[in-house]
DNA sequence: ACCCTATGGTCCACTTTGTAGACCATTGAG
DNA sequence: CTCAATGGTCTACAAAGTGGACCATAGGGT
């Protein structure tokens, strides 16, 4: 059990209301949590890698499988069918023998995309600061 | 299937350098997949949560438990630990009786979720037409 | 004096989720 | 005649997550 921090300086984390320019609520308690609907459509482990992947090219069954490495033919089949369902990807099947079967983003597919270079972009410039973080607190507590 | 000759894609995994290959355009990174990246980090069931209701404001514990709703204490402490680590999150510690802990978001927390409003933005745009989607499939196909 | 509540967690048994690998029908290549 | 390759599904097994009990302590009510 690590002794974390103590306190430091109480009065300067009361902190009053939000409640002049509140920002956009990101975690909203009743009805349709925008946070939620992302994650219930991408928040899986595979969903992101998948859309990455079918980003340059469209891609059979097994390239994916294997251009992603460590993901089980279950759940590439399962997070497939469920990216197609949302209508992220669509999925070609042509009567071959062997059969062929092919995906590509669609065009939402593609527009989701978007938005995750921003968290990309962060995670590119941010990496530095995370790695910090992780070695502090190995310093810290870890050691 | 163990080695082959067979064209080993390693530009998805995970500790893979991306430097024969063509890097996809989504894969601006050099060295390691940043959606990997991002994933490590946030891509579990709630560390978006958590940083979402740490957003507007410092967070008890048992508060952010009861605020998020369906998380259970185990997963909030490893979450919170995590965060922790990472950077996201400061933990302050109050030795009183009965103990007092809060959690808030620190500034490389907060300049995570500036990307995230992306997402959202995204999830709340395209919201009917993944609705459309699924009732086309469902039409197509569960019949 | 005695219960009940509240704190931030951890620990345990149980359930849900994911994995590796066998298997299917078919055909062309050797 | 065997063997590989196709896109999956099925089935044991392993890993991860859940709900609830539990801890030490103190304050409030009765």
């Amino acid at each position: 059990m690590p002794s974390h921090d103590l306190p430091q300086d109480v009065s300067f984390q009361r902190q009053g209301h939000t409640e002049l320019t509140a920002p956009p609520p990101l975690l909203t308690g009743e009805g349709g949590c925008p946070i939620r609907d992302v994650l219930d459509r991408i928040g899986d482990q595979w969903s992101l890698l998948v859309l990455a992947a079918l980003e340059p090219e469209t891609l059979r069954f097994n390239t994916l499988l294997r251009r992603i490495g460590d993901v089980s033919k279950q759940m590439l089949s399962r997070t497939l069918r469920r990216l197609e369902e949302d209508g992220f990807v669509h999925r070609t099947v042509y009567p071959e023998v062997p059969p062929r079967v092919e995906y590509r983003l669609t065009e939402l597919g593609r527009s989701f995309l978007e938005p995750m270079r921003g968290l990309v972009r962060w995670a590119d410039r941010h990496q530095a600061a995370v790695e910090a973080a992780r070695a502090a607190y190995r310093a810290r507590i870890g050691e």
